[in-house]
DNA sequence: CCCTTAACTGAATTATTATTCACCTAAGTT
DNA sequence: AACTTAGGTGAATAATAATTCAGTTAAGGG
């Protein structure tokens, strides 16, 4: 017997990926998929059940490889706003190197590919962000404000730069990065 | 002869922009559109050559309908915070009240409907908010950061916070939008 | 080297959805 | 009131795209 080709399924998610930045979700097909992963499209369907599986494997795969990455080089006894740079930093060029993963994430909440099984898990995946947040706002460095007001913030800092930054083709250097930075501190900063 | 009803026109829009928060660009289908709207299929087309054009006058008529109410009560003779705090307060609380026009214009820019016509429109209606930021900055409110910085880090502040109190059914107060945009201002602030 | 089995293929089939159209209805015009 | 014309309807048609499947290929086991 032949055996799977674990590639393949990294060959598909990429076209996935192309396609949807490309067209947005609303533009794939399976041929196309098929196509651009260099496939027959009958080989898409011995690695994904259907369409609708395919888009939730692969948004589950980008969430969690983006939330893997926050913490990367994180050190919880380092003062708190070096760690809070980091994973700020992190958030920003994962996004930005990663942006098709962006773009699918961000078209998929509302769509009719990804199920509520598929919702609920990723919002597990975002606990430690908000124990970041809450270590400091306790120690004195940010605003006493909700933990949601603070994150959200800090969210919109990353996620609406990146966004501009890649559509006019400008990418952020690290000075730039450095006052985007300055400025999210700033905002949250007691 | 028989008149146009403009209201038709209202009412498939607004099945639309209902249909798409729903499922998504991915999930619309000019028959189920028809059927939220209380018309025929075929009356859809009386107003509509075919779908791209409806999505693409949609789309414009809600980034017209947003940009035009940014300077809602904006006084340019008031002291700069108090006029950029009108500005900043408008855009939130016209994103939060226009949450499914939001989410709309957000899937569109990776869509097949939207064509480049369309796209390059947009950008133009946004020069008044350039203008706004680049006097913060001369007036020496703001960081002597470039425009672009400066504008990204302010809508970022909006719409990701908006995005979030609506997923999580908790409606911004007006305690909570004079802390996000005290957030917004601490930030840009030089 | 042959056999078995599962991957692989892409044309055929099926399902879905956009679009049309023959017929109907209602508003203006004479 | 009869006529004309454009709007309105929804079933029928056409286009597009998902999914299947009969045939083909290649890897591992004996």
């Amino acid at each position: 017997m032949k055996p799977r080709d674990d590639k393949k399924v990294d060959q598909i998610f990429g076209a996935t990926l192309g396609l949807v930045k490309q067209k947005g979700l609303a533009g794939i097909t399976m041929c196309e998929i098929a196509r651009e992963a260099g496939l027959a499209t009958g080989t898409v369907y011995i690695y994904f059940k259907n369409k609708d599986e395919l888009v939730n494997m692969l948004f589950s795969e980008c969430r969690k490889a983006s939330v893997e990455n926050y913490f990367t080089n994180y050190d919880a006894s380092k003062p708190f706003k070096t760690g809070f740079k980091v994973v700020w930093t992190n958030m920003l060029k994962f996004r930005t190197e990663n942006f098709e993963e962006a773009v699918l994430m961000d078209q998929c909440y509302h769509s009719p590919f990804i199920n509520d099984c598929t919702k609920k898990l990723t919002k597990e995946l975002t606990a430690p962000i908000y124990k970041l947040i809450e270590r400091g706002r306790e120690e004195g460095f940010f605003k006493n404000l909700d933990t949601l007001s603070l994150l959200t913030f800090m969210m919109g800092s990353i996620h609406y730069p990146v966004k501009h930054a890649h559509y006019n083709r400008t990418p952020l250097n690290d000075t730039a990065i450095d006052s985007m930075f300055t400025m999210c501190w700033d905002g949250l900063k007691a």
